[in-house]
RNA sequence: GGCGCGGUAGCUCAGCUGGUUAGAGCGCUCGACUCAUAAUCGAGAGGUCGGGAGUUCAAGUCUCCCCCACGCCA
């Protein structure tokens, strides 16, 4: 039995979010995880919001919430949409948790004792009226160099010319519009990454498996200008977690909380120890500690294209600065951008799909599937209600849907909702199997290497073939010259009913819930061979006939959902 | 402006280290079937692989230049 631990990117925890973000990362983590299950493997799957940051403090004080209290709430919302869409997490964590705190700390002191943290002397922007430090583009003014009087602090949006907040005239915070601002020396703390570039470039170099999307990335940063640059981890903000060196003070650093692309990855590691308390005290150090039991662990991330830097780098530079014997990523999977109908996704236009949204229209196995069957693999791909609708329509009700309506009806019809007994298999069936058997073969291999998109046409094929034989072994033909050889087609049939749902538990977990159901059985482990999963069924066996499985979208309401979503309003 | 990723059938996309008549699904046309959600199954039409030059016995696949779209950065 392997050990798989699958992470997926954290999700910010400002606002709720779009298809695209869904199918980048938590949706593909979930098909292999529950792949992995389905395997007989152990897997931990984890995610959780990210919920510290300047963001997350001003939608908190635009809905007039403590900023705990925000987090909270919008935490129990993302955990009850994560819920809808069935994505599988054994536990979906808070980077805001005790055991985040203490586990940032505990890696800050352990980077500080190899000597790779320094201090650093800054002066950054204060506002008086709203009694703190502004990060640089929360600052706004007049551009010296066009005039446009929106510029921020770090750039101006008309001109791009890069700014400093202190070039720009009349400056204002962004956040309350006060021009009461000065400028005060503030110290920080920086984790000198430079120092660690080449155990970084070694230890990528050693990831020869990798896509290429993510190795050009990580050496991009590694290698491009001054290589790779120390970065600053702490912020002069209230919410976050402490400055503290380990369990102890940090002089000077009163006051100071991490900065949240520090503090955010290492949730990856505090999650399991969330996990195991809730657990009851769980171990999850053989999780994440190569000394406690995590050296055969495999651990898989699954991310969008624009977190790759995070994963490839900061975090393990944090990992590896520790000198402590971490488990760190072995495959990293990383997506390209969903588009939404020519143009992207917009949280702030309110344009595209939501995953809320998309729950009140259709049952979390049409996105799915069509998600997961169109996802952003290998270069960026395209969302639109068309291809929506054919897809769907297609795939999901013709297919698949078909299929188990017309095996279940002709069934019933003529023999009643009882497995038939009688016939034995031909050549037809014999090339069935062998075709089953090589597509099975081909489908695992994809699922393994999370190849999804393979993985999706081949489960279809799947599906295919099902119509395929039924269209030559022709029940309804059969039955009027030999009811026992119809029997034996029928009983066929209703075996890769069984058998479907097994194979489409990963994508489509409901309709894999419903199927057994429906054949009055549990969705069964991965089948290792089709001539077995095909007398699953005995003969008297009795089922039911479920209702359609999946009903076609229309054009009137695909019309209706173009427009309601087009972001125009 | 720099960098990155792409530009392959009407549409969405596969095509690994260069090698037989360039593939899939959808859409379209024709045919078969009638058990089924007017579903299914089969056959077919459709591409000088963005443009140009080069390397090679051989290039969608390598090199260079250009054009276009998108993204990132400053």
């Amino acid at each position: 039995m392997q050990r798989h631990l699958i992470t997926s990117a954290i999700p910010y925890i400002n606002g709720i979010k779009h298809l695209g973000n869904l199918v980048g990362s938590q949706l593909p983590a979930d098909l292999y995880a529950r792949f992995q299950r389905a395997r007989g493997n152990e897997v931990l799957f984890l995610c959780a919001t990210d919920e510290h940051g300047t963001p997350a403090e001003l939608a908190a004080a635009k809905a007039g919430q403590p900023v705990a209290e925000y987090c909270a709430e919008m935490h129990a919302v993302q955990s009850e949409l994560a819920r809808g869409f069935r994505l599988s997490f054994d536990h979906f964590g808070r980077s805001s948790s005790p055991q985040n705190h203490a586990l940032t700390q505990h890696f800050a002191g352990r980077l500080a004792d190899a000597g790779l943290i320094r201090e650093v002397s800054e002066r950054q922007v204060y506002s008086n009226a709203d009694g703190r430090f502004l990060p640089d583009r929360y600052i706004e003014g007049t551009c010296p160099n066009c005039g446009y009087d929106r510029a921020r602090g770090d750039q101006c949006e008309n001109c791009t010319k890069q700014l400093d907040p202190t070039d720009l005239i009349d400056a204002r915070s962004a956040i309350s519009g006060s021009t009461d601002l000065e400028v005060r020396e503030t110290k920080h703390l920086y984790l000198r990454q430079s120092e660690l570039k080449d155990d970084l470039d070694a230890w990528i170099d050693s990831k020869a498996d990798w896509p290429i999307l993510t190795t050009s990335i990580a050496k991009k940063w590694l290698h491009d200008g001054d290589g790779l640059q120390d970065r600053g981890i702490t912020r002069d903000l209230d919410w976050g977690i402490p400055v503290r060196r380990g369990d102890a003070e940090w002089p000077g650093m009163e006051g100071k909380v991490f900065y949240v692309w520090f503090d955010a990855p290492i949730e990856y590691i505090a999650c399991a120890g969330e996990w195991a308390d809730a657990q009851g005290g769980a171990d999850w150090e053989r999780w994440w500690r190569t000394d406690k039991g995590a050296d055969d662990v495999r651990y898989t991330q699954f991310m969008g294209k624009d977190n790759v830097p995070f994963h490839t780098l900061s975090f393990p530079a944090t990992l590896l600065g520790s000198g402590e014997p971490w488990k760190m990523v072995d495959h990293l999977k990383s997506f390209n951008y969903l588009n939404y109908d020519g143009g992207q996704f917009s949280t702030s236009q309110g344009r595209g799909v939501f995953m809320n949204q998309a729950l009140n229209i259709l049952p979390a196995d049409y996105w799915r599937w069509w998600l997961l069957s169109n996802c952003p693999e290998t270069s960026d791909s395209e969302f639109t209600w068309e291809l929506f609708q054919q897809g769907v329509n297609k795939d999901l009700a013709d297919v698949l849907g078909n299929f188990v309506s017309r095996v279940t009806k002709f069934c019933r019809s003529k023999f009643g909702e009882v497995v038939p007994d009688g016939g034995v298999f031909g050549p037809l069936e014999q090339d069935l199997i062998a075709e089953l058997d090589k597509r099975l073969a081909a489908y695992t291999t994809h699922m393994e290497n999370m190849e999804v998109r393979k993985s999706a046409q081949e489960l279809r094929a799947i599906w295919v073939a099902g119509n395929e034989y039924l269209q030559a072994a022709a029940p309804w033909a059969t039955i009027k010259e030999d009811e026992a050889q119809a029997a034996m087609q029928i009983r066929l049939g209703l075996n890769l009913i069984g058998l479907y749902a097994a194979l489409s538990a990963p994508f489509l977990p409901d309709t894999a819930d419903t199927l057994a159901a429906t054949m009055g059985v549990e969705v069964s482990k991965w089948p290792e061979s089709i001539a077995k999963a095909l007398n699953a069924l005995a003969p008297g066996h009795t089922f039911q006939v479920p209702d359609n499985l999946f009903a076609k979208i229309d054009d009137a309401a695909r019309a209706t959902w173009e427009a309601q979503f087009s972001g125009a309003a």
